[in-house]
DNA sequence: AACACGGGGCT
DNA sequence: AGCCCAGTGTT
């Protein structure tokens, strides 16, 4: 007897993440008419230009809005098309992407824009399986572009939308596990309407961006506040779950900070890995003894024992910790791993595409010059 | 499934 | 001091 009622009572549990036609109809139509009255003005929302949808939505991977507004509208000025970043030289573009962070979307996004005028005649691909074959364009990003700027039936799942609809439906399970993943991609494609899909997909985003809040969410103030699973189950059992990160390491690093002339020497740091393409000042792994030699062998000597001054730079997986040492290097050799070495008149670092702790390094540096 | 990959703002 | 953001690609 017990086990008849479990057997029904497991079924029960299981099905109420599912999304009926009604449920999904009256869904959409609160959450559309919701984003109506509520959504924000943003650049990219000016205008439906299939590019400009793509790169906006290049940018805010893992980006916040606020992050990103001055940097879409640099680029779309330098860039305003996709020819014109196609013709880009990669410099450029790096240069457009300085301080914004996980620099590989910007070789992507280039190297895509050369994809779409050769293989497409610079027409943008209108479907999620065409353009999920350009580099840096996911799941996530072929469903938004696909949705907002062409106007396809395709979910657009972020973190917003995983932690919206998670609670929406009443997912117990944790939003980083596979059972959520498909959980909510069902229930997403249940949703998402055939009319204006790009705009629920936006408002889904703008729910959780603004209301639907990780931490403190503003029921009162959300339009599915009457059929939101997750309100009835108690937010707290929702859609959570602990993530115990590991420990972040620390990496000590020494910079060889070399002035000649006004000039600064930089390193460019190879395509690949972190801040791929980048320059800054010439860097070596400590211990001090190590690093000297390694800068040696490059032509490089430092003058004295690094510091006093220093860097910590945190990144999501490692933190640098960087001690400045001034050095002379009257004719550079190659330094591993780095492509190549040169001098930049300090005139022309702005113009240099750089990560924020180069120019870090480099604003400590002269300080007090 | 786990990890590398930036930077910043909020709690 | 964590958490996590309009994620993707690699291993």
């Amino acid at each position: 007897m017990s086990g008849t009622h479990s057997r029904v009572r497991e079924r029960v549990d299981r099905d109420d993440t599912v999304v009926s036609p009604s449920r999904a109809k009256a869904a959409q139509k609160a959450i559309v008419a919701w984003f109506d009255r509520a959504r924000r003005d943003l650049p990219w929302r000016r205008t439906k230009d299939p590019y400009a949808v793509w790169v906006s939505e290049i940018m805010l991977q893992q980006t916040r809005v606020e992050t990103v507004i001055p940097y879409f509208e640099r680029f779309m000025g330098r860039f305003p098309d996709v020819e014109e970043l196609a013709r880009a030289d990669i410099a450029d573009v790096l240069l457009a992407w300085s301080g914004l962070g996980y620099y590989r979307r910007a070789r992507g996004l280039h190297a895509a824009a050369r994809e779409v005028v050769s293989r497409y005649g610079a027409k943008f691909p209108r479907t999620t399986d065409e353009l999920r074959t350009l580099p840096g364009v996911g799941e996530y990003t072929a469903g938004a572009v696909a949705s907002i700027a062409f106007g396809e039936r395709a979910p657009a799942i972020d973190g917003n939308v995983m932690r919206v609809v998670g609670r929406y439906i009443g997912l117990r399970a944790d939003v980083g596990s596979t059972e959520a993943k498909r959980a909510v991609r069902a229930a997403c494609e249940a949703l998402v309407p055939p009319v204006r899909p790009g705009d629920f997909n936006e408002a889904l985003m703008e729910l959780g961006a603004t209301v639907c809040s990780p931490t403190s969410p503003d029921c009162p103030s959300c339009p599915w506040r009457r059929s939101c699973r997750g309100v009835e189950l108690g937010l707290d059992a929702v859609a959570g779950g602990p993530k115990k990160r590991a420990a972040v390491p620390r990496v000590k690093l020494i910079a060889a900070i070399v002035e000649r002339e006004g000039a600064v020497l930089l390193a460019r740091r190879p395509l690949d890995g972190l801040f791929g393409g980048l320059g800054e000042p010439p860097l070596a792994e400590g211990p001090l003894p190590r690093a000297r030699t390694t800068f040696a062998r490059a032509g490089i000597e430092l003058h004295g024992k690094p510091g006093p001054r220093s860097v910590e730079h945190v990144l999501t997986h490692k933190v640098l910790e960087v001690k400045l040492a001034t050095a002379r290097a009257d004719a550079p050799q190659s330094l591993a791993p780095y492509t190549d070495l040169a001098y930049v008149p300090r005139s022309q670092l702005q113009a240099t595409p750089m990560s924020t702790l180069a120019r870090r390094l480099v604003r400590v540096s002269f300080a007090d010059a």
